[in-house]
This record gives structure tokens, C-alpha cells and sequence, in this order.
DNA sequence: TCAGTTTGAGAACGTACGTTCTCTATCTCT
DNA sequence: AGAGATAGAGAACGTACGTTCTCAAACTGA
């Protein structure tokens, strides 16, 4: 067995691979960026990446679903050092807007790619449809510690500042965001906060 | 002058091939429909399609436009027909609602074409801009009547409601936006309204 | 050292794109 | 009726796609 492909080097090789996907699709779009300029991006020969995924759209899916594991861990991560539940459920919109802020941020990958391709890649679909899922489930954990009640309109809160500051560019779509999500818990839970502001 | 074309003529194939386009593009995605199955669609000559639309993004803008006009008209006439403030405001989403129910429904066609092509395609990305300035112009208007504080959470929340719509396919999210926006009226302004449900 | 295997680089394949061009047929005006 | 211009249909053009294939080079085990 001569030059024989380590598992390392397979692990290796599926990152490098994943990190230039995840740039490239990302910024330009999915049908944008073809495979050989992926190809030249990751620095691997083509074969290599055709045996590590069969398909363009697989590597899309592997690439969607561990961005998912990576965003998803992040935000747990940054809501799991506030102690307080209510600000916890605004530290959700302090972790979007910088988020949003990130040097060429464009958006929701998920949303991006769902809305580029829709029902004729249905295994991208559905990734988009897994991880919004995953989010919303998040949230609503995040915010039925404080009044369950508000866990629907504090979501799709999150969801319509991420594509506003998607569109626009604009990272203050989080505290607008906030002071909403902030107005709602004020109104059902608890009056310990000022009712506005 | 044989067979000159006549101005009605222009505009009955504007309005033939932008239906065709818009029809076409929302469902499969911009880039994943080229110029000769829209030809097919719209049943006219190519030739003609190039006279009209210089080239294909010129087309795009075009029918990103004319569907902002129709879009947002639509939505003001059913507006128009609520006289009670806050109940304008919840009309809202049961407008949205209506759209999310219709067949082919697939998320907004703006946040889709500015996924897909992003930066690289910047009269495009200026057409979605556009529009969701207008949008949300429409609803800081729309809520300013009843609580201007309330309006960017309305506008976020109905953004939210499309997105989360388009992805699951679930026109129910319109409900839940529409509480949520319930809930923020009731919460600042006026209480002539129970808090929740 | 010598089979034998697998690698990497990129050519090749078949298809499809956006746009332009060719060419014939049709129409208008005199 | 005849001249002239323009229309339509689709072939042509140059490019680029996703994927497969070729083939010389490099490495392994004996």
C-alpha cells in the first residue's frame, strides 16, 4: 500500500475543504462558486473531494450541517455565561448583533441556500429546515424561563433581524430586535423592568 | 415600416414575459432558469426578450420592481379596508397569512434573489433594499397610528413571519407573528385589550 | 530493486449557460 | 407588384459547469 490516505489526513483534508466551502458558498452563493474553484480555494485535488463527498450538493449538506453545530454551539456558549434568565433571552440579540457585525456577514446561510436552490435540492432543504428547527427550539428553552408565553414572538424576532441586517447590512437590527423582545417580557412576566427603552 | 411593432404590443410582452419571469424565478431560483426556458415560457422570441431587457439581470430588476408595485399595493388596498387602528395593524398578518397560503408559496422573493447573488449582482441587491425600505416604511406607518414605539418590533415580527414561512412552508407563523404583535400593542399602548391569546 | 498500487494534475466529456448572429419569410409602403 | 426593411426561429459562439478519466509519477512491501 503505497501513499496510503491516513484518517487524519481524511479529517484534515474535510476541514480544509469545509472552511473554503463555507467562505466561498457562503459569500457568493451556491450555483456561483463552481467546484474547481473550490478545488483551487481548499488547495486539494479534485479527486480527493469527490471522495470525500460524492456530490457538490452532499459537500453543501456536510458543510450546512456543521456550520450548524459551530453557530448553535457558539450561541449556547455565549447564553450559558448569563446567569440571569431575563438576560439571557436578551443576551440572544447581543450575540446576533455581533454576529451581524462580522466582516462580510450576508445573512442567513441556511435561508440563503434554502431560498437559492428551494425543492430541487431537497437534501439542502432540508438542512436549512433542520437547523431552524434546532434554533427555534433553542430559543424557546431560552425564553420558557421566563414567560413561555413570549417564546414564538422573541424567535421570529431573532429570525426577522437576521434577514433585515441580512439585506441592509445593518448590525443595529439586533437592538431593535432586543428592545422588542425586552417590551414583550416586560408586558406578560414579571414588572421588574422598565416597560420601554 | 412592415410589421413595425407597436407600443401596445411592447407592453402586452413586458407583461407576458415578466409573468413568466416572475413565475419561473420565484420557484426555481434566478440562476437555475436560463434565458431560453423563460423564452419557452413566455412564448415569445428571444430577440424580442433582449429588445425589452437588455440582459438578464435588467430583466430580474424589472420584474423585482413590478412585483414590489403589485406587492405592496395589494397589501395597502387590504389596509385601507380596516378603520380601527389596531386592528389595521393585526390585518397585517392575516395579509400575510393569506400569502403564505398560497400554493408555490416559497419565502420572499427579494430575501431569495439577494441570497442567491448577493454582491455580485448589485442592481439586484439594490431592488431588495428597496423594497424592504418600503416595506418597512408601510409599517412604521401602519403601527405609528396606534404605538410608534411598537413598530420596528411589528416589522421585525413580520419579517420573521415570512422567513420562518417560507423555510417550513407553514403559514401558521403568521399567527404567531400576529400575537406577538398583540402583545406588544397591548403592552405599550392603550389597554382596551386583553394582554395575551 | 522491482511489482503493484494509488496518487495528483489536469484534460476530457457532455451539457447548458447568456448573448449574438444568420437567414428566410413576411409585411408595409409606394 | 416590387423594393426595402424587419420579424421570427433557432443555430452559433464562447464559456463554464459537475463529474469522470487518463497517465505519468511516487510510494510501499518484499
Amino acid at each position: 500500500m503505497p501513499a496510503a490516505i491516513t484518517e487524519e489526513q481524511h479529517a484534515r483534508d474535510r476541514r480544509t475543504l469545509l472552511d473554503a466551502a463555507e467562505d466561498l458558498f457562503y459569500r457568493r452563493g451556491v450555483q456561483a462558486v463552481g467546484m474547481d474553484e473550490l478545488r483551487a480555494a481548499a488547495g486539494l485535488p479534485l479527486k480527493r473531494i469527490y471522495r470525500l463527498y460524492p456530490t457538490k450538493e452532499a459537500l453543501i449538506v456536510a458543510m450546512l450541517e456543521r456550520r450548524d453545530r459551530r453557530w448553535r454551539g457558539s450561541l449556547a456558549a455565549h447564553l450559558d455565561a448569563v446567569a440571569d434568565p431575563r438576560e439571557r433571552v436578551l443576551a440572544l440579540f447581543d450575540w446576533l448583533g455581533a454576529w451581524f457585525a462580522e466582516p462580510g456577514f450576508r445573512g442567513c446561510a441556511w435561508v440563503n441556500a434554502h431560498g437559492e436552490l428551494g425543492p430541487s435540492a431537497p437534501a439542502i432543504a432540508e438542512a436549512a429546515r433542520s437547523h431552524k428547527r434546532a434554533f427555534h427550539a433553542q430559543v424557546v428553552d431560552l425564553v420558557g424561563a421566563v414567560d413561555a408565553s413570549a417564546a414564538e414572538a422573541v424567535y421570529l424576532l431573532a429570525e426577522g433581524a437576521i434577514v433585515v441586517a441580512g439585506v441592509h447590512g445593518d448590525p443595529a437590527a439586533a437592538e431593535r430586535a432586543r428592545a422588542g423582545a425586552r417590551a414583550l417580557l416586560a408586558a406578560s412576566g414579571g414588572a421588574d423592568a422598565p416597560p420601554a427603552g
